[in-house]
DNA sequence: ATCCAAAGATTACACCTGTAATCCTAAATC
DNA sequence: GATTTAGGATTACAGGTGTAATCTTTGGAT
């Protein structure tokens, strides 16, 4: 598997903020309040935890922020798809030495799987086949 | 996709830590000057920075030691396998919301996939419905 | 015997991360 | 008006990471 023509890299991402970024993505344009009580219960986090990861994503070019009355509106500014990608990319070369089918194989052996995940996965593999013959 | 029985978790590999694991995953024990030399070409790295990232492993129980004469052999004392599922799993909860389908299929829109990938991704999908039908 | 190079031990050091606390201000509430 | 409170700004702080340098010892080369 090989990569393509590469667009700018997006900024790094840590653990912590991906789990923010994921709520923004999911909910579109959100204030920290709104993102704070979005992660309410899944996580123990403060509203001060929340807005230091947010500020750090607005500094590094993930978020942008646009001023509405008193308070702030945080947007992703970096491509979803695009992050994932580059985040796969990293975490394929590092653990499986670039390939792919390992760490498929690895999951399957280790993990339950449902027939629903396989015709999906099925179905996924049927597309990029039709892509290579056309 | 659920996760079976897990074994006691594997201590934390970083980033750069993972190459070094590569390496003696590879070449079983190995001594400081073996994984320098071993890596010298693709890496910049001095053998200093080897030794610190060995030493960091060997702290963090992933590396056995092995006093041999003057020297020490470093020998991997955490499983390949489980390492690199459980650095799997973080990184499908993190990035992919613990899905493996738009993994795949995110990988399959933006690389190219030669057909032997995808004879062996079809052959893993094969193996994982015979298991489930068991 | 001498000197060098490789390896271990110790130390460095800036930057990133996770996880907030404090302080300040302004809006909402009583 | 006085008080609580949500949000911004600033600060904190330990631990992990990447990437070594320095100091020390010792076996091998000369």
């Amino acid at each position: 598997m090989s990569r393509r023509s590469t667009p700018p890299p997006a900024p790094k991402i840590s653990d912590a903020e991906w789990t923010v970024m994921n709520v923004l993505w999911e909910r579109g344009t959100s204030t920290l309040g709104e993102v704070v009580r979005e992660l309410e219960g899944r996580l123990h986090w403060k509203p001060r935890t929340v807005q230091s990861l947010i500020r750090r994503l607005t500094e590094k070019g993930a978020l942008a922020v646009e001023s509405v009355g008193r308070e702030f509106r945080y947007t992703p500014a970096v491509d979803q798809d695009q992050c994932q990608h580059e985040e796969s990319r990293s975490f394929l070369d590092r653990v499986f030495n670039g390939r792919l089918t390992p760490f498929v194989a690895g999951l399957m052996e280790r993990e339950e799987v449902t027939k629903d995940d396989l015709a999906a996965l099925r179905e996924v593999l049927a597309q990029a086949e039709k892509k290579l013959k056309k």
